[in-house]
DNA sequence: TATTGTTATACTCTATAACTATA
DNA sequence: TATAGTTATAGAGTATAACAATA
């Protein structure tokens, strides 16, 4: 298959700028953001902030530090302040692992508890409409394409492992 | 179609971590950007600024700065630092706009298409390893996929407008 | 010695508002 | 009055290293 590519007004050859694929993941994830934001705004989290809690909220047991941070691609040091944040805010609890006194386990409050089924049906109504205007099969197929992309993890040699929006 | 959802210990019924299409399109652009990062490294740039460098490298003409934010989603104000960091470093060069004195017009300087050139041929072959692995044909049908999904545009609101990768 | 997590530090980017200068 | 861009300011997150406690 032949790639595409253009030439600009500098005389570069190169992939158009609109179809590069990280270009394409972030417009795209941008305009997803878009209807959640508000929502986030609204109940005064972060992005970062709410993975957690989904992350969270998805678990079927209390988890360690290390295995929210793998799941929400966030470096410990940002984590580990979150992870104060959220607790002083009441909407997590911590407690010793009892295998390992290293460990913390993670796990929803009562309180954050609350906060994610409140805010979860705002979360679905969004989703919606993402099915109503896309399609709810394109949509479907397409989470899967992006799953396997991610799982292809292609080694990159060095790997800061994160960063993933940072600016 | 119906919605899959999952029970967790909290007793959250919502859809799946993992199957959240921002944190899909999270998770698919940190492993495609696993790819790239170690290239900008090589040459100390920020993905935000290589998203500039890009955007007016496939430009073909010299735009605007509110033309590039548009484009990198970037807001003014950090555009604004950016482009004198990047013209500080002779990547770039900026010139009032001729109809109208607020304007500055942005354009690659030599040396920011010597590096765009350089860089280039790296980022093809990152291209390349993904296409062989995901193969070509599915990563096309997926950027319109995306590119589609961003078109939506549902609006929503309250719009920062921004924001995609704070952290 | 290696691992889990925290603290320290420097930097980048987001985000809002206030400001300058053109239009 | 509105627009283009800059500056000011506050705050969140990235990233690396150094550290403490535990394994």
């Amino acid at each position: 298959m032949e790639t595409t590519t253009t030439v600009s007004s500098s005389g570069i050859n190169m992939r158009p700028f609109t179809a590069s694929l990280p270009m394409a993941l972030l417009q795209a994830r941008e305009a997803t953001m878009r209807l959640f934001r508000p929502m986030l705004a609204e109940y005064d989290l972060t992005e970062q902030q709410w993975r957690v809690l989904r992350a969270l909220a998805a678990a079927k047991a209390p988890i360690s530090i290390s295995e929210v941070a793998k799941q929400t691609f966030l470096l410990a040091p940002s984590l580990s302040r979150m992870v104060v944040n959220l607790a002083d805010r009441g909407l997590i609890e911590r407690s010793p692992a009892a295998t390992d006194q290293r460990k913390s386990q993670l796990a929803l409050s009562p309180a954050g508890i609350d906060l994610v089924r409140t805010v979860g049906p705002s979360s679905e109504a969004a989703y919606s409409r993402i099915e109503d205007e896309f399609g709810a099969g394109r949509l479907a197929a397409l989470l899967v394409e992006l799953q396997d992309l991610a799982l292809l993890d292609i080694g990159a040699g060095t790997t800061p492992a994160n960063s993933a929006e940072k600016g």
